[in-house]
Formats: C-alpha cells, sequence, structure tokens
DNA sequence: CCTACCGATCGGTAGG
DNA sequence: CCTACCGATCGGTAGG
C-alpha cells in the first residue's frame, strides 16, 4: 500500500515538474515556439518519455490555465464570504491576486498571455472561468459604491483598471527586487482606492 | 519616371497589406504559430511569393515592433518639447499613447507582446527603444515632482502603473464599442492623475 | 524510460 | 507571381 502510493505521488511529482519546466519554456518563447523535445531536455528524459506523463502537448496548457483560474476563483470568493468593507474586500482580493501571480511567474503567463492557445472545448469553459472572476471584481466595486465607500465611476472601467494593474505585474516583476508581493499589491491597492474613494470632505 | 515611381510604391502598399495581415493572424494565434503559408491565403497568393516583398518572417516583427516603437517615441518627444506643464505633458502623452495603439490593434499587440521572438541584435535595439520611452513616461511624472504638482511617489511605480494601463487596452478595447480612444485616454489620465496630484487642500 | 520512426508541416529556394 | 521542391523540425506512436 505504502509502496503504491509511494510510486503514484512520485510519478505527480515528476508530472508537476514537466508542467514546471514546461511554463518557464513558454515564457521565455511561447506555447507554439516551445518544442517537446527542447522541454524533454530541460527534464533530463527523451522526448517519447514525456508521453508516459503527458497525453499531449495541450494537456500541458489546461492543467496551468484551470489550476491557476480555479485558485484565483476560489480566493476570490472566499474573500467575499469573510470580509464586510468594500474596501477591506478590494484589498484583500488584491493581495491574494498579486501574491498567486507573483508566486509562480511562469505559470501566471501562461494563465494570462497562453490561453488562447486552448482549443475547444477547453477554450471556452476557460472563457467562462474568466469571466466569473472579472464579475466578482465587479461586484466589489459596485458594493463599495452600493455602501457609499467608493463614488459612483465606470464599473467595467474601474474593474478593468485593476485588472491591469494586478496583470502587469508580470511584465516587470522580479523576485530579487526589493519590493515584496504584499508591498507591492498595498501600493497597487494605495493608488487604486484614491481613484475610487469618495472624497471625505463630502461624507 | 512616373512609371518607376509608381511600381515602387505598388510594391510598398503590397508590402504593407502584407505586413497588416500578418500582423492580424499574429494578434490571433502568436508570432510562431502563424505560418507562412496561412499569410499567403489571406494575402491571396502563394507563399513563395511572399518573399518577393519580405526577405524572411522575421522581417515583419521587425517592421511593425520598430515602427511602433518610434512612432510612439516621436510622440513623446513632441509633447517634452511643446508643453511646459507636466499634467499637460502627461495627459497628452497618455492621448498619443493610446490614439497610437487603438489605431492598429493587431501592430499594438505585435509590440507589445511578440516582441521577444526578435532575434540579435534587433533584440537589443528594440529594448534600447523601449527602455527610452519608459524614461521619457518617468521624467514627466519627476517634472511633475519638482513642479510641486504631483506629490513624491515611487517614480518606478508610477511610470509602471501609467504603462499598464494604457497597454493593457489591447486585451479589451473592441472598436464597436462606446468609449472613444480620446475618451479611453481622458478616463486614464483622470484616473492615474488622481493618484498622483498632490491634494489642493495642502497647497 | 528508451530507440526507431511516422506523416505533416515548417520557412525558404530554384528556376522560370 | 507560380510550380516544384528542399532539409529541418514538429507532435506523437510502436514496440520493447
Amino acid at each position: 500500500m505504502h509502496n503504491k502510493l509511494t510510486v503514484v505521488s512520485m510519478s505527480q511529482e515528476k508530472k508537476e515538474l514537466i508542467i514546471s519546466k514546461a511554463n518557464a519554456l513558454i515564457q521565455k518563447s511561447g506555447y507554439a515556439a516551445m518544442g517537446m523535445r527542447e522541454l524533454a531536455k530541460a527534464v533530463g528524459i527523451e522526448a517519447p518519455s514525456l508521453y508516459n506523463h503527458l497525453q499531449s502537448k495541450e494537456e500541458i496548457l489546461n492543467q496551468t490555465c484551470f489550476t491557476l483560474g480555479r485558485k484565483l476563483l476560489i480566493a476570490l470568493e472566499e474573500v467575499n464570504d469573510i470580509y464586510f468593507d468594500a474596501e477591506q474586500k478590494l484589498r484583500t482580493a488584491i493581495r491574494n491576486h498579486v501574491e498567486i501571480i507573483t508566486h509562480d511567474l511562469s505559470a501566471a503567463y501562461v494563465f494570462i498571455h497562453e490561453w488562447k492557445h486552448l482549443s475547444e472545448p477547453s477554450l471556452s469553459e476557460f472563457k467562462q472561468l474568466r469571466d466569473k472572476y472579472e464579475a466578482g471584481i465587479r461586484e466589489i466595486v459596485e458594493a463599495g459604491e452600493k455602501e457609499g465607500i467608493f463614488k459612483e465611476t465606470d464599473l467595467k472601467f474601474a474593474t478593468l483598471s485593476i485588472l491591469s494593474a494586478v496583470n502587469w505585474i508580470i511584465e516587470w516583476y522580479k523576485p530579487e527586487g526589493t519590493m515584496t508581493p504584499i508591498q507591492i499589491a498595498e501600493k497597487i491597492s494605495d493608488f487604486i482606492l484614491q481613484g475610487l474613494t469618495r472624497d471625505k470632505r463630502f461624507n
């Protein structure tokens, strides 16, 4: 029993290694340009051996896009369940998003930019997941308006501003840099909230 | 004489048609995934005939990245020459950027995301061009601080926020939408300036 | 996990 | 601008 479980989990570990190496290569040169031979070399095996762990090249894309998408969505739903105040919700949601994205930059890159290489029906499923996440962010902004904390804004525009700020991070974030993910999240939150918060003088 | 000029400019037009069709295909599926046969079909000729207009596939990437990069940089330098006030400079720079990017979304996509497929020495040249542009935006923010119009901020962070807002547009902008590029630019400027402007009460 | 190998497709050239 | 074609490389399979 113990033996079998070990084998299963070792196999799982190897698969995760392959996917993580793949994401790094995809971040460097894009999904289409990443070759399975190149990936095999990075892993330290021959190309056909990859197919003992994967059904196809696209499985890598699927795994990464949906794992990260679900992770982000669950974190967002938790925020909506736990917190009451819209500002607190938004700050926590932004912090979660930044932490998830900076935790694995390569995976984040694949999630943000390479999902379009998914084929149907995964492509449509993925778009739904994304839309749901965007809707969750929009709901927070909407709640802030209703609470009278945020001024009335173009909901769509505010949501896009938030997503652009948190997703653009992957274009410049370096783990060796001086700012921690939490500090980055705080700065982004301050910046966004300054644009959203109703001026205190009028309350 | 007239004849020769006509031939040259017709040839130039065809090349531009090819590059524009190519950018649309690259936006859809990425540079590496775009095939020269697919491109030829979109243009209405056979694949080998493309090479009467292009030296190589990469020439498409080169043309688009550097044409757009120079266009953006020239617009930014003009702003710095003409205007005095930092707020005016920033608003105009953002408006120019948004107008250039929305004018040809496919080209903008290639410029923003696909430049990494350039090979040396073009790759290094391109990075220099980008850095120069980023430095130009940062200078405006810096000028605003010195003028006492903007509060002191993390320069790097403010610059990245501006670039993230204006570049994220290509992920959602649809020409059929209700907002014009100028309106989008205005909203972004308002949003950014709200985060940057020194509170009037303390002046 | 490997060796041997498949058909398909890639960017690009020769020659007209 | 076309037909005919090149070597290289692609994702993936058979069989052990």
